[in-house]
DNA sequence: ACTATTTGTTGAATCGTTTTCATTCCGGCA
DNA sequence: TGCCGGAATGAAAACGATTCAACAAATAGT
């Protein structure tokens, strides 16, 4: 059917043997051989199977990305880095996407389970801890940006905690008293870490927590906009706003401005994550910046060590955030 | 190292065939076997490697998906029509980008020649039509979204030429006579192609072509906002804007909203992809909306067809789009 | 001139599957 | 009893590469 190494072999009048070292630039070859090899190649428009090569190697240099969907453009820093960092080492690194599906997002670490990649990088996911644990022990994954409770593997992120706590803390700073927090109610952990942060700059700084102050919505931008509706309404209503997404925090905004509410001296607002519609939108969104690009070459870099080791490193890592200030925080 | 096939064999005192046919639920195996074999494969957390298998069958089951970034949340619909069509048929998709260098983009095809996938989507190519069409010949690609003239290759797509003209044409029936149009230096088909359909839509109305109407800038929001600002500062200003891109249009808008303009009233404003944002961001924007999921779902059904087929179907098939009204044309 | 070493090459083994082909076993039928 | 057919099985041949082990030829060293 298609072109083999053996019609080269025949085509260059030398044993597979030579095409092959010829291929893979390897040592003990005549140039008049590789010519000759070389030529045929280009004759046949020869390419190698990499399913015979990756078979025989045990190896695929492919890594696997593994995504809810790709709706958050937020990920694409992050698998630039992946990129990067995979590139560098001659890896590529292929994305698929879970659909928020555990049962899918098992179907594709079955690619790993099958050795059609050589690693797995965790993007936010549906699986449970113990069960990634498990896996880990046999397998190269890895998880990035968030992390999980009590999962024995590597995991780079950012401290989400101190990122909450630093987003809040500037509130307070700026005289704010009455601050809400609009996050989720099916949480993953960053979320759940903001919130900690949340209640913990509260408390350091002796104000009380206030339950009516907290809207729990989904990840959707409306779902701002009805949490922020339902803070403002309040008879005691809040001087500032913590959305644990930019997405959320857009969607408040969008109540506050309908309402005319004048944000950044009334009501400030602080959002997360830094996306691109954080600067168009107006007003422009403070907001938590991560190193998303980092965190992404990190992962690649340490997974790629962990395979070539036999005791894989299984740290958790935080890479250091940044508060971006814009004009919803009156900067 | 790994437990293989025959580790399963002899664990349940079978030949590894009938592992094998046991796997693959093949008829003619005996209840006691097939018990003996799932237990051994249970009891040894086997699972099959599969480049062996694909070596075997020559076939790998999965289609790659080559997208610029995953930037544009825009693929995300049609990613998920093309996981659809192809979970459908026992097909996984897998995701790749180009970061919008032409080699690279090469480098990923690699993935097609050497055989580690069956089938190749093309979305928003950066490889000309040549290039492509030569490709093709040989192997299983199909483009997505953007058709590339004189390019011999099944492609997915809308009639961008169309849906300019019915935008420009739905500003004309409003009353209005200027017309902007907002759209980028470099250029895929389908800018170009909304381009023609705007420059038709005027010629059709006995309305005449100004060029300095046309602003030419880059993708992004910021661009759109500086093609607002050249435009509203001519001495003829526009009645109307038409952008290639929603996400042009949000950055023409904000121009528009700090300079006090009354969109949707002194100006309309029209953008294209009908992306989240463009109901989020206030005024909400009128635009025209592709079917992304069915141009997925088409693209990777046709695509699989093909693999079978030895005559392939390369022909170039249009999906109809249509219009969403909103407040920037006053709707 | 004879042995060591290097260099270039090759045939064959290997990777882990699927699948073909041959073989065995067993029951049914004449 | 003898013959046939179908079902269950296993041995071995693919699939297309890399690489080990072996060897011939050429070069170098004494």
């Amino acid at each position: 059917m298609s072109i083999t190494i053996k019609d080269v072999a025949r085509a260059a009048n030398v044993s597979v043997a030579t095409v092959s070292r010829v291929l893979n630039k390897k040592s003990n070859v005549s140039d008049d051989a590789a010519e000759a090899v070389n030529r045929a190649v280009k004759e046949l428009g020869y390419s190698p199977n990499f399913l015979g090569r990756d078979l025989r190697k045990s190896e695929t240099r492919r890594i696997l990305a593994i995504i809810a969907s790709t709706e958050q453009s937020f990920y694409s820093e992050v698998l630039r880095g992946m990129e990067e960092a995979a590139s560098a080492k001659g890896y590529d690194v292929i994305i698929a996407t879970t659909r928020d599906d555990p049962n899918h997002e098992m179907h594709l670490l079955g690619m790993l389970f099958s050795r059609s990649v050589d690693g797995a990088v965790l993007l936010g996911p549906k699986l449970d801890a113990a069960t990634i644990s498990q896996l880990a022990e046999n397998h190269n994954i890895a998880m990035c940006l968030e992390r999980l409770e009590n999962c024995k593997v590597l995991t780079v992120t950012i401290d989400n905690v101190k990122a909450g706590k630093d987003a809040v803390n500037y509130l307070i700073n700026k005289g704010r008293r009455r601050i809400g927090l609009i996050t989720t109610k099916l949480r993953s952990q960053s979320s759940i870490d903001r919130e900690i942060g949340y209640r913990q700059a509260l408390e350091e700084n002796g104000i009380p927590y206030d339950e009516s102050l907290i809207f729990y919505g989904s990840y959707e931008a409306e779902s701002g906009t009805k949490g922020c509706e339902a803070l403002m309404n309040l008879p005691n209503r809040p001087d500032a706003i913590f959305s644990i997404s930019d997405m959320i925090a857009i969607g408040a905004m969008n109540y506050a401005l309908s309402s005319g509410i004048d944000i950044g001296k009334e009501v400030l607002f602080f959002g997360f994550d830094d996306i691109q519609y954080s600067h168009i939108f107006v007003p422009h969104l403070s907001t938590v910046r991560q190193p998303c690009f980092l965190q992404g070459k990190m992962v690649v870099e340490k997974l790629i060590e962990n395979m070539k080791s036999d005791e894989p490193d299984k740290s958790l890592y935080m890479l250091p955030h940044s508060l971006i200030l814009r004009e919803t925080t009156g900067d």
